[in-house]
Parts: C-alpha cells; sequence; structure tokens
DNA sequence: TTCTGCTATATCATTTTGATACATCAAGAA
DNA sequence: TTCTTGATGTATCAAAATGATATAGCAGAA
C-alpha cells in the first residue's frame, strides 16, 4: 500500500493515552508535531473509518454527553482504541525501516519515543541523522556547482536551506548522546 | 481559484533566465529552493500544459536536435516563456500578498527577489516575519499549557520545532535590516 | 439582538503525490 | 560482446490530501 501510516499512528498513538473524539483529535495532532501545518478533516475522518473498519479504534458515546439533555444537538463521536489496535499499534512502534527516518514520518514517530525501545529508537535516530547527513552533501555540491550563476537572494536561500540542515544534524547528534547516556546509566 | 501560482511562478521565472525542457526544469526546481523536496512529474506536466494553454509559455523545438539525426528517440520539448508570459510574471513579482509570505507561496517568491522591487521585497519580508512571530506565539502557548502531560520527547519536538521558527525569524531580521542598508545607501 | 467565532462532523471538487510505463543512452560488469 | 544498471526524458493514473464549504449548536461581545 501506498499509503503513509504516519497519520494512523498518530491516532492510534493519541488515543492510546485517552479517548478523544476528532476536532479534539486534529488539534492534538497540530500541535504534538511543533511546527508541521495541521491536517485537514478531509483526511482525518477517512482515515478514523477506515481504522474503524479494519477493527483498530470502535466509536464509543460521548461521555460528556452523560449530563445535560443534549438537545438536538449533534452528538461527539468518541473514538477509542481497541486490545487489536493496541497490539497494530505496537507493532508501528517496533518498526524502523526508511519510512520512520524521512521527513514524512519521523516528526510523528519521534512523538511517541516515549513508548519505543531504546534500541528502536537508536536506529531510527541513526537513520534520521543519515538521511540529514546525505541532503547535507547533496545541497553542498548544489550550491558550489551553481554558485557562478546565482544570485544574492538565492544563494541565501540555499544558505539557509542548509543551515535548517545542519541545526537539525546537532539536535540529533545531542539526542543520540543523550540515548547513550541514558542506556549506559540504565 | 484555488491552485497555487507558487509552481506557475517558479515556472515562469527559471523561463525567463532561459528556455527549459520540463525535466530540467524539474530539477532546477528542486535545486532552487533548497531543502524543499522535488515537485512530481504529475503536477509539473499539467501545469506546464496549462501555462500554454494560457499562452504564458509556448513549446519550442529542441536546440539539441539540430545537429544529430534523433532516430526515434522521443524529442525533448524545450519551452520558452512568451511576451505575454513575462507580462503575467512581472504581476506575480509585484504581488505582496498574504500568499507570498506562508510557507507555501515564500520560497519561491524569494528565490526570485532579485527580478523583485525593493518595497515589495520589504512587504513580503515584513509579512513573513509577522507570520513567523505569530506562529512563534502559538507555539509558546501550547507549550506553556501542556508542559505538564507531556513526556521529555514530545516536549524536545516541540522546543525544536521553536528552534526553527525563532531560527528563521532571524534570518528574516537579519534580511530586512540588509535591505534598510541597501536602500539607504542606494 | 445580531454578529462573530469557536466547537463539531462531514463531504467534495480540485490538486498533488508516488508509482508506473515507456524509451534512449552511456558506463561498467560479466 | 552482451547484459545490467542508472541516468535522462515524457507521460499518465489511482489513491490521497487539501482547502472550501455545508450544517448546526453555543457563547460572548457589540
Amino acid at each position: 500500500m501506498r499509503k503513509s501510516n504516519a497519520l494512523e499512528l498518530a491516532i492510534l498513538g493519541l488515543l492510546q493515552a485517552s479517548p478523544l473524539h476528532g476536532y479534539e483529535l486534529r488539534k492534538r495532532l497540530s500541535t504534538l508535531l511543533g511546527t508541521l501545518r495541521a491536517i485537514s478533516f478531509g483526511a482525518l475522518y477517512p482515515a478514523l473509518k477506515s481504522l474503524t473498519d479494519a477493527g483498530h479504534i470502535e466509536e464509543t458515546a460521548d461521555p460528556t454527553a452523560a449530563g445535560p439533555a443534549l438537545s438536538g444537538k449533534r452528538a461527539r463521536i468518541t473514538y477509542s482504541i481497541t486490545d487489536d489496535g493496541r497490539l497494530h499499534l505496537a507493532d508501528l512502534l517496533s518498526d524502523s525501516g526508511p519510512e520512520t527516518w524521512d521527513d514524512e514520518g519521523f516528526g510523528v514517530r519521534f512523538a511517541f519515543f516515549g513508548a519505543t525501545k531504546a534500541e528502536v529508537r537508536r536506529r531510527i535516530l541513526e537513520g534520521r541523522r543519515s538521511r540529514l547527513a546525505e541532503r547535507r552533501a547533496t545541497l553542498r555540491e548544489s550550491m558550489s556547482a551553481t554558485r557562478e550563476r546565482l544570485d544574492q537572494y538565492t544563494l541565501a536561500l540555499q544558505r539557509h536551506g542548509l543551515d535548517g540542515v545542519e541545526n537539525e544534524l546537532r539536535w540529533i547528534d545531542d539526542l543520540i548522546a543523550q540515548e547513550d547516556l541514558t542506556t549506559r546509566s540504565s
């Protein structure tokens, strides 16, 4: 399948902490990833539906609806993770393939590092590092190759892009160093 | 129309420098923006088609095909900007609305600052700055609001996101300062 | 009171992606 | 020599995501 399981993972990971309804889920999704833009409802609801069909999550009654009369108001649909979903989540969290390193998947994957085994965390961080190092090399090469025919603004843009990559590389290196310390001391 | 004119601008901007065929256009597009991922052919070719239909660009004979016999080989299609396209490009480059500040459009817009009037550059940079400042505020707020119930990794992720935004803000501030110097000295 | 904006679910046309197909060519391995 | 790999090059398509919009209750402000 071509479908990215990043969203799937994010939903299962959030629901594992507590049941949520779609709107709240989207808000959490947005803040969870920091800078990444909010996911659209047109992506969220189909994802929820497919997860429900697969049996990983289930719709439950709205807990806040217990008290008031709820006169005509459209009921909130609260989603909970199922046992099957928990198993699937564990599967996703034990994965450390290339799809966990790239831009698309790394953020979400990292957000749930707290529920990820140390060795898996390690492999993912290493993968991310090599991916970034690769990109840095490409960027440097393309910059020195085209330096002459580029104006100052294009150059500044590429320089800024390179800075961003180098910055993330330092971040990853710090994280790896910290992982080393934690692993050794435990 | 909902269609983003960022790609349109990028194509016209590149073709304004020299005629190119699709494949080469895509490569330039990728390096031009630094870190942003390459655009897909499924987006590029329809865009070229729509620009051709609109009369902004035109297909010309492949200049490299002049010499060899070109036996059966699929001909490269070289695109050139038309006079009409140059007018349209000038229009796009004089624009400084919100669509030029956001993540989607800013990179491409900045890449062609060399062909943009100083006052327009200024407005775009200011817009970008306020957009980033806004995001920084949102991020800070959401971080302090959820600090308690977040584990170290989620926190680290958000912190990293905030760092990225702050970094870009400094970059923009530097650029604005430089614009001030250039404008005054000229 | 009306208006704005937030909560909340849902759908849809349009766009974009990622994959794939097809074809040529150069370089290097077998 | 032949064979395979990888780059160049145009093109299309199913699946997925976006951004807009519809619907509707509610709260607070003007």
